[in-house]
DNA sequence: CGAGTAGTTGACATCTCTCAATGCCGGTGG
DNA sequence: CCACCGGCATTGAGAGATGTCAACTACTCG
């Protein structure tokens, strides 16, 4: 049921603070991982590049790190020198406001790529928590840069990475400005059961691993509200919900209550 | 007082349809532009470059279009070839939802880049176009990204501008998903503001090129609710309204309204 | 001059928020 | 082992903000 406890006996490393960005391996080094034995190599980084390509990036061996459920991987204004795979578990990304008001900006999991929005500023503009125990890789930007000068195809990488995420903003601009409570939550859940079916888990029945006020945040409502639309669809029929328990029952119902495309 | 009048005595051709990809210089060639001796050359695609570098842009001799008010630059769909840099005028970007609802994504107003959503799938996710009589430097992508093969500080340059585009987003997300209507015209009019005010025109006087429809689509609510708040602001001597002229009187009281750093 | 578009305003409907009470766990400590 | 506590979720009632519908004005364009 849960993707964190399918995996979780994979190393034991817990590296929080920021990783010195070591190009040359250790004689006894922190667990690397090569992206060409990885099982979300077609989901992450590496997704849609030639073998030589892929040979290359496996060149940089990227250090994995845990993060514990609570913890922060980046904060607002950190210095920007990584990005970041999930291997493994469940992140969210949010924006703060003066006030304190806080904005939930994406969660993301396994195979998704977090950090990219520290590239223009060369800080991180949001900061990044980690909603389970989760593992992800760190991968040097620097590095992946340096590498687009010589390899051709890294520089479509990137910029393919960075417009995607565009992508993903405009389909939460679209939910945040022209639906309604119905519709958003929908879309959402839609959503996550698009993303979790990409990667072979059920597109019917998941675990949300964020609470209702998560969840409200980055549907731009209140917790209330998303408890009583989560209500609302119980009683309509198209799911049944145990908490964070989901089951869709009728998934076109769902999708005929909205239709988009989002991610 | 309009931008748009100020230099529309630059050239008379019309290229509506995308332009052949044509690298070689015809022998009567349409009007070429080089970055170096641009007026908005430190708010657009060069900004921060250094000269050298700079001076490989200026090889590549932008091709200039006129659009007219209305009309659009590219639509939803339309294969991904320039991205656009607004030299004169303004443009709208805005995504479609299935049943026809829009949502305006983003104003667009000299020296700013449009297009560079289109770089994940090729194809452009929104649609663009012109508010009023516009000029643009139609900038081929390919040869960005060869030039960025060959150019070290490209790469970066290209990098910068999505992370850009990104972050312009999450402030756009922060506004719909956290805001009420004051803020979110409040913030909308400092934005302008200082977007103004980086091009030597003035913060506190301005027109408005989109409609009552557009600020609200953008905005995440209805016209009349725009119009309503331009009355309440009005009537607190914030402002003053007079159609689409808008002159701020108390631009710290805005402020103190709604502190956000928006772009 | 007439039609059409954009903006404003009012009255009312509706949706979502706010505040408050309650229930349901899971963990902790007596 | 049980009582208690804190965090999360649900639900209700009422308030407040925004949407809807409609009327009216001012302009612009033919």
């Amino acid at each position: 049921m849960s993707a964190a406890t399918l995996e979780s006996n994979v190393s034991r490393i817990h590296v929080i603070a920021a990783a010195p960005a070591a190009v040359e391996a250790p004689a006894v080094a922190p667990l690397k991982t090569q992206c060409s034995t990885c099982h979300l190599r077609d989901l992450c980084l590496p997704g849609g590049m030639s073998m030589p390509d892929i040979d290359r990036l496996d060149d940089m061996k990227f250090n994995r790190r845990k993060i514990k459920a609570g913890q922060t991987l980046y904060r607002e204004g950190d210095r920007f020198q990584f990005i970041y795979a999930v291997r493994i578990g469940t992140l969210k990304s949010s924006l703060m406001l003066a006030d304190g008001r806080e904005q939930v900006s994406g969660f993301h999991i396994a195979g998704e790529l977090v950090g990219l929005d520290g590239a223009a500023q060369g800080s991180h503009a949001s900061a990044t928590m980690a909603l389970e125990d989760t593992e992800i890789c760190a991968i040097p930007y620097a590095h992946l840069t340096d590498l687009a000068a010589s390899v051709s195809g890294m520089q479509h990488v990137i910029s393919r990475l960075m417009s995607r995420e565009i992508l993903r903003e405009h389909s939460l601009m679209m939910l945040l400005g022209s639906m309604n409570a119905d519709e958003r939550l929908a879309a959402f859940l839609l959503n996550l059961s698009q993303r979790y079916a990409a990667r072979g888990y059920s597109e019917r029945e998941f675990h949300l691993r964020m609470s209702r006020a998560e969840i409200g945040s980055y549907l731009g409502m209140k917790l209330e509200t998303v408890s009583r639309t989560f209500t609302a669809f119980q009683q309509q029929r198209l799911l049944e919900v145990d908490k964070r328990h989901i089951r869709i029952i009728d998934l076109d119902g769902l999708k005929r209550r909205f239709e988009v495309r989002v991610h």
